[in-house]
DNA sequence: TTCCGGAATGTAACCGGTTTCATTCGGGAG
DNA sequence: CTCCCGAATGAAACCGGTTACATTCCGGAA
């Protein structure tokens, strides 16, 4: 155990020194400064005696109680400046039950979506909701089961006063154990029903909405028959997706021409090279991720035809790959810093004592080239 | 150390919720009785008052102190089972000095970068570095003057361990700030050398390694007239990555090839365009990044040259972008996650009272089939 | 047997704030 | 001139841990 210095203490001395605790209290009576080299803490106690009142007034003056006069709020706020306090988190967070930050709870599965800059984007957005709050963000990330119990007993210990789960599974047994946890919760990203209605707080983009957008950019260019080339069929957005093009279109998407791959440009690749051979009719595809998008668009270039005069192709996430493919990929964006924000936001008032509510986002049509 | 602390914990256990209970004097033995009916946390005094033990025992006992009797030390274990205590961190920071929270940094300008997958690879880096470590991540967003200065106030809160300072500017005020701050200091993804040597902890990759590598691939190709499209001069990794190619390659890159640009594709384009016409003879492009890049077989397309057949091309940061361009674009990959891993490494060396180093990771090149 | 020393545990003083409750003080009402 | 009351402040008890110092209890040496 070699537990070195501690920041505040008198980080110099050695045992032989520090003859007692009178000794260091003895000395902290005497000046606020510390000794030679590392200054101690100013704490609330220095304040006070320099500003001659007590440490229950000088609280009383920081956090602006109306107990105090202005005159001596004055005094204390001088003291202040003299002596360069800065406000102990700990002690206060000990004091008031309050650790004043908020758990971001991420359980990537780690795979392919590694370089994907939904997480940093939504983080961005916490971070920026939870700017003048004096909350701050912690990460905590639970990947594996063993992180996830560890990121659950931290939460039992009330280290954080709030837990934002980004995008979590539907039907997670985690969304369970953090309903038990008893500290607020705000789901980002994903639409959670089931049967945490008034448990959790939630903000999500609305696929369904989304996917409409996507329909009605094909529809009113015309097209009549649009086909789509979904995600995995087991993933809740595509279901959500799919619904909203088949509300927009109906007939004009034939169930023949919905097909499912993976979520990379290679399923898009050859699952829509066979669409292409089944239907040679297509004058649209409605892909479910920019990247399945950038393999339709390898795809028809390959068959001859030409994007968008002979196939719209419309992607789904605004991936950065999407501004840069050839066309530029016409596609639908989620507004992920502002989930993030809002995220934050619905925090703040369960923290604050606020029923937990949900808040539901509008993706945008993002119209470039392809479509 | 920490670990053993760590297990202290109930694994997956919940705490116990107490809630709608009457309030029934007698059963205060085994669960503690909150006011107001709300239920209150268990705490050492519970677990001591359990095990009939005194509290310093029992903290003694959870930190696994060799003052303490095998025996005692599974009594009180037992305790802590029966009575589902779970230790809180805000007694615990204030006891012993330490926030067990490392703060990451992030003054990101807030331009273009903006959908730049960095910051989230670095960041997930770092909260896998912390893992084990019972330290957690928290963010600390400061693009703006007076974010800035909130955040500094925090460090000076200690409310932090110790911070970690993402791809910091060179010769940013905000390093004298953090130097004085008086705690651990890492700072991750750029070489900031200046006068901070031996007071912070450094980890970057190597911006020349990797422009060699770059300059290497087209060298042992055989091109003979090479151009560099940089990004903007004044951005000190610009001046590396010339400066790696300018070692390896020597005459063959004429000082008349290399041209400055903005970071995005707009100016690859326009740049090579008219270094095209200049020098129609270019056998190579060095993109200053993948952006850059595409932007360059953007102009490459148009001008009517083949790659790599005709000009080969190489770009840098394996962006998102650089797989799905057309051809795939060779390029230089940081190792971003790794940088982050190594940042929370050195942090936690730090805060254990190891002096700061300097850690170099290389750069990796990424064969695709521009090059 | 007595004394000494070390091991195990208990006691209480911290850490740095907040908050309850008691106390002081000034002034208007009686 | 008292008395009472509310406003401003101080004293002290927290919050939930850690740890220096005191105490107890034990076996072995003198």
């Amino acid at each position: 155990m070699v537990d070195r210095l501690r920041d505040t203490g008198l980080s110099t001395a050695l045992p032989v020194l520090t003859t007692g605790r009178h000794r260091a209290r003895a000395e902290r009576s005497l000046m606020p400064q510390g000794r030679r080299g590392a200054p101690r803490a100013v704490t609330i106690a220095d304040v006070a005696r320099e500003a001659g009142v007590s440490r229950a007034t000088v609280s009383r003056a920081i956090n602006d109680s109306d107990l105090v006069t202005a005159e001596t709020k004055r005094t204390v706020q001088e003291a202040i400046t003299r002596t360069g306090f800065v406000m102990n988190a700990r002690g206060r967070a000990l004091a008031t039950g309050r650790a004043e930050t908020v758990g971001v709870l991420i359980t990537e599965p780690l795979d392919e979506l590694f370089d994907d800059p939904t997480y940093g984007r939504m983080l961005r957005g916490v971070a920026e909701g939870l700017l003048g709050s004096g909350f701050l963000p912690v990460i905590i990330q639970a990947s594996s089961e063993s992180e996830r119990a560890l990121a659950l007993r931290s939460f039992g210990r009330r280290s954080v006063d709030a837990v934002i789960h980004l995008t979590p599974y539907r039907g997670s047994d985690l969304l369970g154990s953090l309903a038990g946890a008893g500290l607020p919760v705000v789901l980002c990203g994903q639409l959670v029903d089931s049967p945490y209605e008034g448990i959790f707080s939630t903000v999500y983009s609305d696929d369904v909405r989304g996917a409409r957008l996507a329909a009605q950019r094909v529809a009113t260019a015309g097209r009549h028959q649009v086909a789509a080339v979904l995600g995995p069929a087991d993933n809740p957005a595509t279901g959500d997706r799919l619904r909203g093009y088949e509300e927009v279109l109906g007939a004009r998407l034939d169930p023949a021409r919905v097909v499912h791959t993976r979520w990379d440009s290679a399923g898009g690749l050859t699952t829509t090279a066979r669409l292409l051979v089944a239907h040679p009719g297509i004058d649209a595809i409605l892909a479910g991720s920019d990247r399945i998008a950038l393999g339709a668009l390898a795809a028809l270039q390959a068959a001859g035809r030409r994007v968008p005069e002979d196939v719209a192709v419309v992607g789904f996430d605004d991936h950065a790959i999407a501004a840069s493919a050839s066309p530029p990929l016409t596609t639908i964006a989620q507004p992920l810093v502002e989930e993030g924000r809002i995220a934050a936001q619905l925090a703040l008032e369960m923290i604050n004592g606020a029923d937990p509510r949900t808040e539901v986002l509008d993706m945008r049509l993002v119209p470039r080239l392809s479509a």
